[in-house]
DNA sequence: GTGGGTTCCAAACAAAAGTTAAGGACGCGC
DNA sequence: GCGCGTCCTTAACTTTTGTTTGGAACCCAC
């Protein structure tokens, strides 16, 4: 697995959620890549930088966050290999937050040149990048309705919902659980409740027998409970070409 | 004004906030539109919609709202004349959340196809859009911050701001104040509270004499005092083309 | 101008979430 | 194997927010 070449996690995604021809994935895999490695808890680029290059997640997990003035931190998204959660930089060049490694990470930077004239070569490869970055929008609109509308253990219920099946799409899913490297600190903080709130939330689901989270992975114990609770409509990751 | 071109709202907002140059801003500007007029609370485009047109305000309020199984409904943006709300639309096939009118609305739509046509004449302007999709990421992702992590009267004061900096770009701000024309039970839904603590945080905001609500518009009585409330950064809005 | 709908307002009570604090489990490095 | 730091866990208490309810103000249509 680690002999596979760097933009095979981004690449396999592609294929199936936007329609990549065989050349187009060709002109992806050419790319130059720069890989390096991050330990846990770093921070990759930083709200307020103007990066030169996009961020592929080759091996580990990483979150998208900002913090308030008063210090509190929202996390907005989490992100999985085969993900690219800053290519919004190519066309935003200030950064409004921040990109930090969650477990080691090993990452690999494309030119911002380089993606520019991929997408000035290959116009339908911008327009599959363009597709991309409008899930990842639909995907922050859900957030929203998430952290403002669900009851907190719904909430819960629906990020790991949420990233079970993005993780099934890269093969991440055994059937005994999947990775969700959180702590209940963090957790707390993608739900918008103190890590305190967080961890009466989780140990709730697990008396009710629902869910089990338990050194970085969740193991499903009731997967109807689970579904209902999460209120969980999978549309809006778009994860088919057609949609 | 109502002989002004139907475009003209969005070539300025481009204009301004993307760099947009005389030709391309030509090219925009003889796009086919079809102009529709919607009375207040319309839905425009529903959640599981295909639409084949993009929708440009051209004059009037709009929302684009999700609604959960329960039936509680997050507003998740505002949208002012100028913008197109539904862009997102001609890459992402399926609706995932509904456009509603918030006031009586002059719409014009533009369809994918003429749109499509445009990119692939001037991939500049693509650019642009595809810039402007990504804004419209950027205010999601301070919405999630918004609704999870300030406490209330912040997060009023927060959805007041940004809406006046939007306003500001097409020249809708007076000295006594703007318009925003929402209820109090849409103003919790774009909170994420209910409608009663809307009412609670709204009239502690007045007893405070931070701003005044009244019949759709904002007075903002200590200028200081709500910028302090909001913990507004415009950098998000990236409303310079070189950010 | 009257009537009916919507919006606004507010009180009383219930539930959810935040705060503070402190002990326990666990993992890692020495 | 010991010590240290991180993370988890829980309890007691406070604050915020939701719920239910009812009335007042306002607006528009007739």
């Amino acid at each position: 697995m680690d002999a596979e070449p760097i933009s095979d996690a981004l690449v396999r995604r592609l294929r199936t959620t936007s329609g990549l021809t065989a050349d187009e994935e060709q002109a992806i895999r050419v790319l130059p890549v720069t890989v390096r490695s991050y330990g846990a808890n770093q921070t990759i680029v930083r709200d307020g930088d103007r990066p030169t290059e996009c961020c592929l997640i080759v091996a580990g997990f990483c979150l998208r966050a900002k913090t308030t003035s008063t210090g509190h931190r929202q996390i907005l998204s989490i992100h999985i290999p085969g993900e690219i959660p800053d290519l919004q930089s190519l066309h935003l060049h200030e950064l409004d937050h921040d990109l930090v490694s969650l477990t080691d990470c090993t990452l690999g930077f494309i030119s911002h040149i380089a993606l520019r004239e991929l997408h000035r070569r290959w116009p339908n490869v911008a327009e599959i990048f363009w597709r991309d970055t409008l899930v990842d929008a639909a995907m922050f609109r859900e957030w929203i309705v998430n952290v403002g509308q669900r009851p907190a253990p719904s909430r819960l219920a629906h990020i790991i919902v949420e990233l079970r099946e993005r993780l099934r799409i890269i093969g991440r899913v055994d059937p005994d659980g999947f990775e969700m490297p959180l702590t209940q600190e963090q957790i707390g903080e993608a739900m918008g409740i103190t890590a305190v709130h967080a961890n009466r939330v989780i140990r709730q689901l697990r008396e009710d027998n629902v869910v089990e989270l338990h050194r970085g992975r969740v193991t499903v114990l009731n997967e109807m409970k689970l579904m209902e609770l999460a209120d969980f409509d999978g549309r809006y990751l778009h994860q088919s070409p057609s949609l």
